[in-house]
RNA sequence: GGGGGCGUGGUGAAGCUGGAGUUCACGCCGGCCUGUCAAGCCGGAGGUCGCGGGUUCGAGUCCCGUCGCCCCCGCCA
């Protein structure tokens, strides 16, 4: 680019400057000699040259402000007609986000105009010369945190959207993390070691996304879920201490915490057990929290086992930010008349309530709580107000006794003006209602607060409704005994734990098998045959015969970690260009069909109703 | 797969009980203005109320369907 030299013509656009005439004599490289955000009274008297972009324009018909915003900051810019007539002819030409470059003085500002809300506000800088290098359309929305645009068009122009001051901030954010991480891990001998995008499917959990081969028509590669089997390859290949910044991929639908891809720290240790991995972890969440809060963590973090978790919270990531935790009531209930409840505890299930606290609730809203209660599964909701006299208010009151009513008031702790919830079902279903009850009606707004805890002791198996068993972590989680396992499957442990933080699961990992015998028991009570095994597996139960070290590791979300961090909402908001809920970029309008040259190279076929649903879309030539 | 919320000039909103595309702020275009800082003042342009159907004399408004975005359940080993 010719840029301050050559000609005073940029793309067609005139340079202004103060020698009075066009075309004049150019001004020597460098485009730019400080930075906008970072000039203060001490760069008074210096000669600066700024390149950035035109955050607003202030046009007095005489004297021109320019804000001028740079990826530093900004500073303000004076025009002059007096002193610089040619600048300010130019000046008048200037838009919004017209990418510039400016040359002039730092001087402090007159007394009075100092602006405090700027970092740069006690001097600005005196334009002897203005060139635009750049112009811009007028924009789609503003470059401003204060508008609350759709999400579709920031997305669809993200590249605008970047700009904007929360955004860029969450660039920052995103950076100075992995920043941290890797310092972090470097610091701890660890030795960042990059495993393939192109992997072979191993159709368990999450669906992969699927990559089709021209070189083998007919077969797929998929796009990793995790490194798992490669890290775990690498401890076997000796690697000791492996990290990775790891793009992950795993096709399930959206959720304001969940991404098609998404990105983790992922770390793995060879002589490791359980409390290698937080040792080696928990400096790292500090210095990111360090690098991101300015806040000192202290370690270590505590630690909630998932039975203890589920049994106060009703769920394997509790936000202990705050109380409300969950009571069991069945000995308030033990020798009840009433059928609901007394139903539930005859049946196995179990009676239990949370105390809402005191808040003045609408019968709309209750019956929004019933309906919520119902949605996640239960079979009804029981509410409870504490009156001023002490007495109770509820649908149900009348079916139980005052000594019953008491006994809840009591366990619950309860004082006048209360709200209670009480959910009468099976053990899991009663538990995770109130779990998620108590996240609605308790969660602090913002992540102000940090609570950092480890979740151990996972269950191999989750029970489903059905009563059915799912494994609850990859088939590589060493259990704890793998008897067990077999033979009361229900109540096996997992060497597995996860990371949270204010109710966010930042991630996961466990011990892992070494023992290719023990390997092969656990495919066998996870229901995968020998011969499953062996094509699915076979390569990796190979490598596991060659003296694989005992090992152990973890990833870390760090999207996730950033979005709390950052006190964002969604992890759209700190990741640079996310999809929406749809997995759709409207800014490249992808996934986009392509042309049937490519898909015959690769031996695809689209199906004919699916070719029938496409009729009318346009396609590429 | 299911439930909910939202969709109105370029942007953000208001639009009540169905009565003229009405209103507000920002942006845009033109003009004025020499110390502002989301500058100010005057004037102007700009909309198939997501799309389709229905009810009605009449629909942004009511009903049905559909598409898109967001949130939740399922799903996410």
């Amino acid at each position: 680019m010719g840029a301050w030299r050559g000609a005073g013509e940029v793309d067609g656009y005139r340079r202004g400057s103060d020698d009075g005439h066009r075309g004049g004599r150019g001004v020597a490289a460098p485009l730019r000699t400080a930075r906008a955000g970072e000039l203060r009274e001490s760069d008074a008297g210096r000669e600066v040259r700024l390149a950035g972009w035109v955050a607003t324009i202030r046009d007095h018909g005489g004297v021109l402000f320019v804000d001028l915003r740079d990826a530093s900051g900004i500073v303000q810019v004076v025009v002059d007609p007096v002193l610089n007539p040619a600048a300010a002819e130019l000046g008048r030409e200037l838009r919004d986000e017209f990418c510039i470059a400016v040359g002039g003085l730092v001087r402090q500002r007159p007394p009075g105009t100092v602006n405090p809300e700027l970092p740069s506000g006690a001097v600005e800088v005196a334009a002897a010369e203005v060139m635009v290098l750049s112009p811009s359309d007028p924009l789609p929305f503003r470059i401003d945190d204060r508008a609350d645009v759709d999400e579709n068009r920031r997305l669809e122009y993200r590249y605008l959207d970047l700009r904007r001051p929360r955004m860029a901030a969450n660039l920052v954010a995103r950076s100075k993390a992995i920043g941290a991480m890797r310092t972090t891990m470097l610091a701890q001998g660890f030795l960042e070691v990059d495993t393939p995008t192109l992997v072979k499917s191993t159709p368990e959990g999450a669906r992969d996304v699927l990559v089709p081969s021209r070189l083998r028509q007919g077969s797929f590669y998929a796009l990793p879920q995790s490194p798992q089997l490669f890290k775990q390859l690498l401890m076997v290949g000796g690697v000791e201490r492996y990290y990775q910044i790891a793009r992950c991929y795993r096709d399930e639908d959206f959720r304001s915490d969940r991404q098609i891809e998404f990105t983790q720290l992922d770390i793995e240790g060879s002589f490791w057990d359980r409390e290698g991995v937080f040792a080696a972890l928990e400096p790292v969440i500090v210095a990111v929290t360090r690098e991101l809060r300015g806040v000192e963590l202290t370690t270590p973090f505590p630690r909630m086992t998932h039975a203890e978790a589920m049994r106060r919270f009703g769920t394997d990531k509790p936000d202990l930010r705050f109380g409300m935790e969950i009571v069991d009531l069945g000995e308030a209930f033990a020798g009840t008349g009433f059928q609901m409840f007394a139903g539930a505890l005859a049946s196995g299930g179990i009676v239990a309530g949370i105390n809402a606290g005191a808040r003045e609730v609408s019968r709309s809203v209750l019956d929004g709580f019933v309906e919520r209660a119902k949605g996640l599964g239960a079979k009804g909701l029981v509410w409870m107000v504490v009156e001023a006299d002490g007495s109770v208010r509820s649908p149900v009151a009348k079916h139980l006794t005052p000594e019953e009513l008491a006994a809840v008031t009591r366990a619950l702790g309860a004082g006048r003006g209360d709200l209670l919830l009480v959910v009468a079902d099976r053990p899991k279903v009663t538990r995770t209602v109130l779990g998620a009850l108590r996240i609605d009606l308790g969660r602090p707004t913002g992540h102000d607060r940090l609570e950092f805890l480890w979740v151990i002791d996972f269950p191999v198996f989750s029970v489903g409704e059905d009563g059915s068993l799912a494994p609850e972590h990859h088939p590589f989680t060493a259990p704890y005994r793998v008897e067990e396992m077999r033979d009361d499957p229900e109540h096996a442990l997992s060497r597995a734990y996860d990371l949270v933080v204010n109710g966010v699961e930042l991630g996961s990992g466990s011990e892992r098998i070494h023992d290719p015998r023990v390997q092969r028991e656990v495919f066998s009570v996870l229901g995968i045959s020998d011969r499953e095994a062996e094509s699915r597996f076979g390569w990796f139960m190979r490598a596991l015969r060659y003296g694989t070290p005992p090992h152990a590791g973890f990833a870390v979300g760090l999207d996730r970690f950033v979005m709390v961090l950052q006190n964002e909402p969604n992890i759209r908001e700190v990741m640079p260009f996310p999809k929406t809920q749809t997995g759709y970029d409207p800014m490249t309008d992808s996934p986009s069909l392509v042309d049937e040259f490519q898909l015959q190279e690769l031996g695809i076929d689209l199906r004919p109703d699916v070719r029938e649903s496409l009729a009318g879309e346009p396609t590429p030539t």
